[in-house]
DNA sequence: AAAGTGTTTGACCAATCGGTCAAAGTCACG
DNA sequence: CGTGACTTTGACCGATTGGTCAAACACTTT
């Protein structure tokens, strides 16, 4: 189930030829999902040729799962800092906002993280029941902790993070959207102000 | 711009197909995006040969459009039943629950449109920022009369209703992900009791 | 029942897709 | 500089895709 990889990567033109192939695949497959994206247009985007495309991956579907591998933890890393010794509304609030900057950031990321969820996580189905629930098991435990302690007041905690995960990732997520509707301006100061405000008022006790 | 398509469908079995056909399509396009999705796909489930879908619908894109066309005007009733004379926060959170309803309801629909909005809205950008952007002008500005009477509080109009949505259809779209953190338990009752308490803790002035 | 309209399909097509392969080119290193 | 390992690519392949078409089939109307 857990075998490391071993993707040794020796030579310097490897490490950056590998580099660019990924770095052009977050674009292509965030922008058109993992069907929609050819090898030709990675190829394109990267430089290379297709066939040299497929001398550094064995295939579409390994680059796709090297993207999502290498994703996953950053993805994770603002709730892992949720730390159970901190002062709980401070915890959270700089949780969300954490996830809204990389919603900012890495917005490629959120659209290729939300394409493959939309289509019902075929490939990374298992991480979720796996790695991802036992996390979210174990700070949904710290929140409700906080809540039974009176410090923060009585919330669901796992509809607490999923709604910090659907507020942060809607802005890169449904970006044209949003965009349409405030024509074009930046979302993300009004954002984090509205969800300031909203988080801290959910949370008095 | 703005012209009225014909599309007559006289005889009985040419509506009774064109509807099997889009609910097949639905079906297809929801679970696998426009791209992912093809015609035999399509055809299978709606029990016809390819050939026949084509008698019925110009292309796979003339398919596409009219399901998403069909779908907005559903999509944007509850934001349009919003009634400036209305409780203000009656009014929005039952919004808020009509919307949560649709997430279960019509899940298929959401991810549709998600999917969509996704690769940047490419079939229906003009629709954003047009029809949806001047009905979400006109509530918001209801909205904002609303806090600046001192009937709710003091929130950004926008982003209140964009919180809506990503709340509401995160249910539908994220699906995958919820149930595999919550152990495919169903997450709406759960939903709603957090969702409630989260907007009316928000509003109170 | 004949004729005309509406419906269905098997066979087919050009384009595109992911992927292969052998040969040519380039690099590092003794 | 020579040699062996690493890198790149043009040509190609089988499969799939969206879409066409003429011929067959069915239904309705007179």
């Amino acid at each position: 189930m857990s075998n490391a990889k071993p993707k040794p990567r020796k030579t310097r033109i490897q490490k950056r030829n590998s580099e660019v192939i990924l770095e052009a695949a977050l674009d292509v497959f965030s922008k058109h999902g993992f069907r929609g994206a050819t090898l030709d247009q990675i190829a394109n985007a990267a430089g290379l040729s297709k066939p040299n495309l497929l001398y550094y991956f064995s295939s579409k579907e390994a680059i796709h799962a090297e993207l999502l591998e290498g994703l996953m933890d950053t993805w994770l890393d603002p709730l892992r800092a949720l730390d159970a010794s901190g002062d709980p509304k401070e915890q959270l609030l700089s949780y969300m906002r954490r996830k809204l900057e990389m919603s900012r950031n890495l917005p490629r990321e959120s659209r290729l993280f939300a394409n493959e969820v939309l289509q019902g996580a075929p490939r990374i189905g298992a991480g979720l029941g796996g790695d991802l629930k036992a996390l979210v098991d174990e700070k949904a435990a710290i929140i409700a902790d906080w809540s039974r302690s009176g410090r923060i007041a009585e919330v669901d905690p796992y509809h607490l993070i999923f709604s910090i995960w659907a507020l942060t990732q809607h802005y890169a997520d449904f970006d044209a959207q949003v965009r349409a509707v405030l024509g074009n301006e930046d979302p993300f100061p009004g954002a984090e102000a509205f969800l300031d405000a909203l988080y801290t008022k959910l949370l008095i006790p």
